[in-house]
DNA sequence: TTTTAAATATGATAATTGTCATGTTTTATC
DNA sequence: GATAAAACATGACAATTATCATATTTAAAA
């Protein structure tokens, strides 16, 4: 098992400002887990109690609406942390976790870590800078849910997907997602999804082949209004 | 002017966690401020250099969407802070800041107050579980964008406003905002948030005199879907 | 108070999006 | 590889919401 003081994982997120004895303490306690694709790291309403660091893979976070339909709200990649609010806060999640692919965590106990939030000023100053990164993202993407059509908030997925995530060696979206995932990122109904993406597909803006999506043409994609 | 030590705001605040010393070294630098209705605190893009400590009166916090339309994302009240996410994140606003009505506010500059969020951990601790809450708070903003129907939307902005900001000795909701308001929390046209007005109004729900909207069947009103 | 501007209201219509039905393709499993 | 299941795709139609036009009311200014 790897430990914390010397994984380079930790420069991604705010573990990088723990001390090397806290890094010690943490490392002899945590938890190195595989996690197979589709499967939930943890449901609405569970209390998580810890943080995931992720080392490989893509989770979403979605949240059920009342309506039933699950609505993605963030995707953590390599180098991300999880749980971080309710760990913060001390609530239940009020997200779940499902694992896009196959994935790489380290489990990191909340009895191990609170401590030194409290106590590790620069730590929890780094905590609040990516917290404050977060609220910064979901902000705009109220913007955009309440004032942009489907077909924008999709164009801008695949944009986000495509710069954020980057892409295979044949120019596929590297985060492979079923077309009702692209539904619950924007908001809307899977057929409304697969009916913007064929368009996309007809206008030369994309090709398929199977789940896989390849932006032919970035710039009339951003382009749409 | 009053002192920040025995201000008694605070108490709903971050700046609780300040020690006296850290406090009245504010209290000596601060500014207070009497701002009129409709006024612009600050806009998007602004360096605002500091927070804003709401002594009292309302405040919204919106953002120019691409189609020209105002999104409001959030509403301060007294005890709360502004600014927090651009403070951490030392960047230029995203959003813009209005009042709705008269307020009084004190600013705290930013070199005052930046170096004991890096040393004192119990008020960057404190910090970071206000902006968990508002995170928490704009995961539950983007699911209901994207999942419910403008009628329920405007339903939960009137229960959430009754609920979270109280009724005048009348009965009508003390926060008083404009038809073009509450379509822009919505995320509809003014057109449509008027006519859902209308609506409710018909069914009993809410009776208005004027701007004045009072709720009358708050049951019926939660029960909307 | 009169005048003017702004906000509210409502109708008509178009555009967007959701729902249900049904067929096709892809993927998983035996 | 055959079979079943899931995902994808598309048509038809309904529901929701936006837009434009135009009154009407309310608030502000002269």
């Amino acid at each position: 098992m790897s430990k914390c003081e010397q994984c380079i994982i930790k420069q991604f997120n705010s573990l990088k400002s723990l001390t090397k004895d806290e890094l010690i303490r943490i490392s002899a306690c945590k938890t190195s887990k595989t996690i197979k694709k589709g499967t939930i790291l943890f449901d609405e309403g569970d209390t998580i109690n810890g943080v995931y660091c992720v080392k490989d893979g893509i989770c979403k976070l979605s949240k059920l609406s009342e309506n039933g339909k699950d609505q993605i709200v963030k995707m953590v990649v390599k180098g991300q942390l999880i749980g971080q609010r309710s760990l913060v806060s001390d609530q239940s999640s009020n997200l779940q976790a499902t694992a896009l692919n196959d994935m790489e965590v380290c489990f990191i106990p909340k009895s191990e870590i609170i401590a030194d939030l409290q106590k590790n000023p620069k730590f929890s100053y780094d905590m609040l800078q990516d917290m404050a990164r977060d609220l910064k993202e979901a902000d705009n993407i109220i913007v955009n849910m309440a004032q942009k059509s489907v077909r924008q908030r999709l164009a801008e997925t695949l944009i986000y997907i495509h710069e954020s995530f980057g892409t295979n060696p044949d120019g596929t979206l590297s985060v492979l997602l079923s077309r009702e995932d692209f539904a619950n990122i924007v908001g809307t109904a899977t057929e409304s999804a697969i009916r913007v993406l064929s368009q996309f597909k007809k206008d030369g803006m994309i090709s398929t082949q199977g789940k896989h999506i390849k932006i032919e043409n970035l710039n009339d994609l951003k382009r749409i209004e």
